[in-house]
DNA sequence: ATTTTCATGTAATCTGTTACATGATTAC
DNA sequence: GTAATCATGTAACAGATTACATGAAAAT
């Protein structure tokens, strides 16, 4: 199964939901983690619900289509608990580091300008996220735990991507200070 | 142009190479931050060579075909300094993430042992990134600076992750004690 | 009246992964 | 002799993005 799946599975342990509910769940506070849009989301419930994962009641709907709710099923948890124990895949893909390494070949004052307001808008979201947390519990016995370690992390995430383009920014104000118009 | 191709030509601001060189060069450093294997890498460079971003000379091989030597041109040095100060595109597909927000789908003793691995994990890459850190220059003006940021972003981030891996396999092993058996 | 929200789908395209395929040279 | 390194490609598949397509109900 696809991680999209294990995500929707996820998501599904909070209630049932359509398709619809799913793609705003994905936003708020999964979505600072994980994105995926409807056009993705609708064929793999589809697989999902063949796999036996999960069970779909399904009703008149407000389109010409009928509306379809979700419901995790015991295979579906079954599947999610063997999968959340193992180590976690890890794709690096960071456009931030890639143009941090690639600095050296763009006008120092620009790439200043860019970690400063990609150091403000790490902030930005750290406050965000830590908003969202002001809501939650920190108990693993809670049902929104989850939730919560979540969104910790991407406050550390944030504060530290942070503080680093800050540093990064002020390395290359200076230097840009110091050979602007000698170059 | 793909993010794939701005990599490309990020590697070759340190000097020509080969497919078979650049796809080596995607791991050390930059490789942490960016991956790509060479039947992805070697299919964009013919996109470069047609789009005029980079220069191909042609010698004996030592297989069945031509070595092709790729060097960046100033038509690929300007799409590469006009792309770097935009804002970098980041879309959000942690699997960690995915999994702590999950977390009370598993058993929180399993859940505990993942968190300290991961916690483990990712110090001993902060480790690597602060050996390969120790041979390289803090200073905007040195060749190989974008190197070296890019490595303190890694350090700092893997860093984050461990700190927060471990809170959180504190937080399920207590938990865990507390509750085993009594389920 | 027009826009937003609810609600579901498909098609085309792009990006990325895994597997297949060839063959010389060098190191063990 | 066997394995690793150097070197380049293609094909099949999986995953993700953007665009196309429909239509009711509620809010502005």
């Amino acid at each position: 199964m696809s991680t999209l799946g294990y995500a929707l599975l996820s998501l599904l342990t909070r209630g049932p939901a359509t398709g619809y509910e799913l793609t705003r769940r994905m936003k708020r506070p999964i979505g600072h983690f994980w994105v995926a849009n409807h056009s993705q989301i609708y064929p793999e419930l589809a697989r999902l619900t063949e796999a036996g994962h999960v069970e779909v009641h399904e009703e008149a709907g407000p389109g010409p289509r009928a509306k379809k709710t979700y419901t995790i099923t015991g295979s579906g948890r079954r599947a999610l608990a063997e999968w959340l124990p193992q180590p976690p895949a890890f794709t690096p893909r960071s456009e931030v580091a890639l143009k941090a390494y690639a600095v050296g070949a763009a006008d120092p004052a620009r790439m200043a300008v860019l970690y400063e307001e990609v150091a403000a808008d790490a902030l930005a979201k750290a406050a965000v996220f830590e908003r969202e947390l002001g809501e939650l519990e920190d108990d693993p016995g809670h049902p929104n735990f989850g939730n919560y370690a979540a969104l910790r992390l991407g406050i550390e995430s944030q504060r530290g991507l942070s503080a680093w383009a800050s540093w990064l920014a002020s390395r290359l104000r200076k230097y840009a200070g110091e050979h602007d118009g000698a170059d």
